[in-house]
DNA sequence: GTCTATACAGGGATAGAC
DNA sequence: GTCTATCCCTGTATAGAC
């Protein structure tokens, strides 16, 4: 997200987003920020409101791009089977691309900031999950549980699988494949 | 956890931890610690080295506590699907009844500080979870798949439902059932 | 052991020149 | 729009009396 930043405000938000996805909220502060964007601490405030603002900014552009990278690369398939394959390896792909938005996302979401703005990194990707559900429950090949519990079977597994895949561990394509076939028999019948 | 401190040490252990679970990392001042806890500002720097130590003192104690609860609960049984749900139950009722350490686990979990302290808060039951993998699998009855993917269809959604039931939401012992159920799916041959 | 008072550093935000 | 300089406040930690 933001990779190539071009106006300052830009600049800024991926500064930022670094700085807490490498050390932490505590160590962005507004210091470390505009140092790292290569402006003058004063310029933050010609950019943004406050510290926070900018803060829940870089949430939002986040949110956004993530969604508009999976819903690209994920054309319609014929199955309700192919369709998961196809939304999981989505996530896995963008954020594969893009790590420090990853961490970026994780952290944010255990931040009380993320009270004020609410919804998840997520939040217009579960609509998408939520449809592929009901499809599947209508034609009798998912599970008839409720949504928010089959969710639970998708998003989590896949983002802690992320962060071990950062954290350096190295999986074959075999094992990826071996992974998204064991979730989705949490949620088949 | 904690629920009732005696000692001064303990008083501020808990007070840490409740304004970090409500109100996250950055309110958890010693200031506003020393108050919750009835104590003055010094008297923390009495009883701990420092902010950072008191907070790692708190995560270490609440490792040892869900550790020590999740296995009393989890007798043997004779088959490892068995186990696996008596497991799965230990989890969740251990934390049902402290949602306050529930929180603060999550928290620190994406603080910094964690890394400083190395491994998760169920670093001891994980050894549990492997031996019951490594059984299951030579039972022909869990998937040989590593051992950590299959970890990952085991905590991370069992904490995501937590976080969930913590936030209001309601589901009946059948839907618990069902999804202690449906996540065995991911797991089995 | 606990308190009050305080030293010291660092962070958010603004003023005003350029 | 960007910079430098600075204000004000808060936070961590310590000193020293009781």
């Amino acid at each position: 997200m933001l990779t190539t930043p071009i106006t300052t405000a830009d600049k800024l938000m991926r500064a930022a987003m670094e700085i807490v996805a490498t050390d932490g909220f505590a160590a962005a502060t507004t210091a470390a920020i505009a140092r790292k964007a290569g402006v003058a601490e004063g310029t933050l405030y010609r950019h943004h409101k406050s510290k926070d603002a900018l803060l829940i900014a870089v949430y939002r552009a986040l949110k956004a791009e993530v969604f508009e990278h999976v819903i690209a690369a994920n054309q319609d398939s014929d199955t309700v089977r192919d369709r998961y394959q196809h939304l999981w390896r989505g996530v896995w792909d963008t954020y594969q691309a893009d790590p420090v938005a990853f961490a970026f996302a994780q952290r944010f979401g255990e931040n009380p900031l993320s009270q004020q703005e609410g919804g998840s990194a997520h939040e217009a990707i579960v609509s998408y999950v939520a449809q592929m559900i009901a499809d599947g429950q209508a034609q009798g090949v998912i599970r008839p549980l409720p949504s928010d519990i089959l969710m639970t079977f998708f998003f989590p597994p896949l983002m802690s699988l992320l962060k071990q895949a950062f954290a350096g561990r190295i999986w074959t394509e075999a094992d990826i494949d071996a992974a998204i076939e064991a979730s989705w028999q949490a949620w088949a019948t």
